[in-house]
RNA sequence: GGGGAGUUGGCUCAGGCGGUUAGAGCGCGUGCCUCACAUGCACGAGGUCUGGGGUUCGAGUCCCUAACUCCCCACCA
């Protein structure tokens, strides 16, 4: 036996002895073994410089629970870790770091900036990792992968290549949603709506050999100096007579024809539209189909061009209170009206988006759309809980094409090339030496894929994709994906559709969503409310399996959730009432010997606590088959201790002062706790290991561990409803007898005595009901 | 403008298929260091299950409706 236990659960003494040696012994390896039935899955991968958010930990937890559970039933369990690149996020953090230095991005060239980049990446690329190891997450870390390492960045070639050569990849020049602050163009789910309180300008525009005028209104004056249209319903009667007329642009005096189209809502302002083609996507349109010009003013900084004229190099909102002051000082503006608005925000940086006319890389959705939607309405891939795959169709059956080029460095560089003397372009491979056509000079395409173009490889490029490997073979498709419902579409739906279109395969069956971890007060947790939890302060102030079952317990799968101290600190009295009550066992197991056989007990404790078992271990194991952990963490809980520790190792303290219970009393304990530890592991690793090593019986070395002994089979002990039955008579008599001796209280010892005085159910059922009067 | 989730004791949440006195944890009150555990034990107070209507012998539990909260999607200036 090992050093008697501390009396109380002290967590920091022996979890990080414990991940050294589940990780040292290579027990969180999986051998590739044809035949055999395998679980497999992959990380999320966090950003590369982050760190560990409390989000992480509830994701990491989450999978690291089904992953344990499996490899417990004997499944050959691989899971996949690993980092993204996080282009954009991780483009923002050093550009912060460059700027505290007193220099920028475009000081310092593309070059020395991926030298900095990649220093970055090497100084805090680890850290993430440590902390999702002080989470006990299992991770088979011989395969730890990185978005950006040679084998992902083969993969994310070789997918554009393919698309591209299929069709299926192309460059156009159309509206697009830039951000200022990140300068890169972003796509459509990047952009996030805020309403906002603008105002509603009304302008009148003279009509060209006339002294009348038309009136727009407008959320945007900066880019009146970009009209080149007014646009009119066709049904508004009003506006008849001005159809094919032209109207004068105040300040610029540019000549603007008067059209009709059907975008024009004659309720709306005056009914009457100022058309930008070069800002707006709804005037692009109209700009468009009516031949308009397209006249941009605003640049990808935020700043007006050269064609705004006199208001060239002004900020758009700079420029926005000049015109105004211009407008209203030549008789121009009509009124100013407060309005509501929806606005874009970059997603990373909260920059007002800009939309502009920008050339840039699109993925034709269409096509990869349909095969995508087919999986999910066809059942081989599942959500959980279902309703988020109402949330992924609808997403998907209304996709846009996506835009996948960014005027970003930090990434993976679009494998385009351009002739220097001919102008073709090359996409391949390889660089090409020379120009295929005429054998010019090359110069590769600036711009890098977005981030998700690679993440969204992941789940087969980390298996060694698009080498077929043994691990490929054998682990993909793998079985499930554990994320939060905030990147439903921005990942899971990319890696569904290019899994198929390159594996002929869904990545994974089943699709485990949870939700957002919040703080007490229900908010989110944010870096400028300041209310935010680090994981790790947790660990170390409670225990990472305190914060493990916090983070599970009472949620169900999709919900959002609340974390607060008071939850932690109950988790963390649970671990330590288990702590006591393996200290109570081996108080009581000095000396015995573990019997041939499992133990069949004749009284009707325990073949209570048994019958209890066998139920829980059957409801747990189904709560963890349909992915709600949360379920099955509080049957265990409850399990443990309402009926174990109040209820059963009362009962012992008796049956052991019995010459002829006493054996019995002993196996059943024995017995009750192994298996509640075994339950409990998935979520509690590393309390569940460390008492465990105290338990007789328990075989030295690796193989003996907890983590790959077998999970709890379901009926391995009889369903005894008849002492079920008889013990729960007890148990209210008990408690009877408590409530007419409230004030006198029955201590501990005397619980169980009391249990044994009421050995004659018969007698208490007559009795109890005047006991309960 | 479309979806989705939710509204159960002071707080956070459970409550398949409708059925006897609606559960738990925290908090609160009272009494206890009882030979596993005060990170504990015992006992107790506290709920018109958001409002309205309906189905039913019977509804937090099913249907309709209203209100409020939260979230997602959406090119209306």
């Amino acid at each position: 036996m090992k050093e008697p236990l501390a009396k109380a659960y002290e967590p920091k003494s022996f979890e990080e002895k414990w991940y050294a040696y589940w990780n040292d012994n290579g027990l969180f390896g999986a051998k590739v073994s044809p035949g055999q039935p395998k679980f497999s899955l992959v990380i999320p991968p966090p950003n590369v410089t982050g760190s560990l958010h409390i989000g992480h930990a509830l994701d990491e937890t989450i999978q690291d629970i089904l992953v344990r559970y499996a490899r417990m039933q004997g499944l050959k369990t691989l899971w996949v870790p690993g980092a993204d690149h996080a282009s954009i996020a991780t483009h923002a953090k050093i550009e912060e770091m460059l700027a505290n230095e007193g220099t920028s991005r475009w000081e310092l060239g593309r070059e020395k900036f991926m030298e900095r980049a990649w220093e970055w990446k090497d100084k805090y690329g680890h850290i993430i990792n440590d902390q999702i190891k002080a989470l006990g997450a299992s991770c088979d870390w011989t395969r730890e992968r990185f978005t950006m390492d040679e084998g992902c960045s083969k993969a994310v070639t070789e997918v554009f290549v393919r698309l591209f050569e299929k069709g299926l990849i192309y460059k156009g020049n159309y509206m697009v949603n830039f951000c200022p602050g990140c300068h890169t163009v972003i796509s459509d789910i990047e952009v996030e709506h805020e309403e906002e309180q603008g105002s509603l300008w009304y302008v009148r525009y003279p009509l060209e050999d006339s002294d009348q005028y038309i009136e727009v209104a407008t959320t945007r004056p900066e880019t009146i100096v970009g009209d080149s249209g007014v646009a009119v319903s066709p049904k508004d009667h009003r506006y008849k007579g001005m159809t094919g007329k032209y109207a004068i642009l105040p300040i610029v005096g540019r000549r603007l024809p008067i059209i009709q189209d059907d975008h024009v809502d004659p309720a709306f302002g005056t009914g009457a539209v100022k058309v930008t083609p070069a800002h707006d996507p709804d005037d692009f349109e109209m700009g468009r189909a009516h031949n308009l010009e397209f006249v941009s003013v605003i640049d990808t900084h935020g700043k007006m061009t050269a064609a705004a004229g006199k208001y060239q190099g002004m900020d758009r909102y700079e420029c926005r209170k000049a015109i105004l002051k211009d407008l209203e000082e030549q008789g121009y503006l009509v009124k100013t009206e407060a309005y509501k608005h929806a606005v874009g925000h970059c997603h990373r940086c909260d920059s007002t988006v800009e939309p502009l006319i920008s050339e840039q890389w699109y993925v034709k959705m269409k096509p990869l759309a349909e095969p995508a939607l087919r999986v999910v309405r066809e059942g081989e891939v599942t959500f959980v809980p279902e309703r988020f795959t109402k949330v992924y169709l609808n997403w998907m059956e209304n996709v846009h094409d996506w835009c996948i080029s960014r005027q970003l460095w930090w990434g993976h560089r679009i494998p385009a090339y351009y002739c220097q003397e001919c102008g073709q372009m090359t996409v391949s491979r390889e660089a090409p030496a020379k120009c295929p056509h005429c054998g010019g000079q090359v110069k590769q395409d600036e711009d890098v894929l977005d981030t998700w173009f690679s993440s969204g490889l992941w789940p087969f490029s980390t298996l060694g994709w698009p080498k077929t490997t043994p691990d490929l073979n054998y682990f993909f498709p793998t079985d499930v994906l554990v994320t939060g419902y905030d990147i439903i579409f921005f990942w899971v739906a990319r890696m569904i559709f290019l899994s198929l279109e390159f594996t002929g395969r869904s990545p994974f069956h089943h699709v485990v969503i949870h939700g957002m971890v919040r703080d007490a007060l229900g908010r989110k947790m944010s870096k400028s409310l300041g209310n935010g939890i680090d994981p790790l302060d947790v660990v170390a102030e409670y225990g990472a399996d305190a914060l493990r079952l916090s983070l599970t317990t009472g949620t169900a799968m999709g919900n959002d959730m609340r974390l607060y101290d008071e939850k932690v600190e109950g988790a963390r009295n649970f671990c330590n009432k288990l702590w006591n009550a393996t200290r109570y066992m081996l108080l009581n197991l000095e000396g015995w010997e573990i019997p041939a056989k499992p133990v069949e007990p004749r009284s009707a404790s325990g073949r209570w606590i048994l019958s209890r078992l066998e139920r829980t271990v059957e409801a747990v194991r189904e709560a963890l088959d349909r992915f709600e952990p949360g379920d099955a963490i509080g049957f265990i809980t409850d399990f443990i201790w309402n009926e174990f520790c109040d209820w059963y190792i009362e009962i012992s303290k008796l049956d052991l002062a019995e010459s002829d219970l006493a054996d019995e009393a002993k196996a059943v304990l024995w017995t009750v706790l192994r298996e509640s530890l075994a339950m409990l592991h998935p979520f509690a690793p590393f309390v569940t290991e460390e008492l465990w090593e105290h338990l007789p019986g328990r075989p030295d070395g690796p193989k003996g561990s907890l983590i790959v002994t077998q999970y709890p089979q379901a009926h391995a002990h009889k369903i005894d409803q008849e002492a079920e039955d008889e013990i729960e008579a007890l148990i209210e008599a008990t408690k009877a007898i408590r409530n007419m001796r409230a004030e006198v209280n029955i201590p501990t010892g005397k619980k169980a005595r009391a249990i044994i005085a009421a050995d004659d159910p018969s007698r208490w059922e007559r009795r109890l009901p005047y006991i309960q009067r």
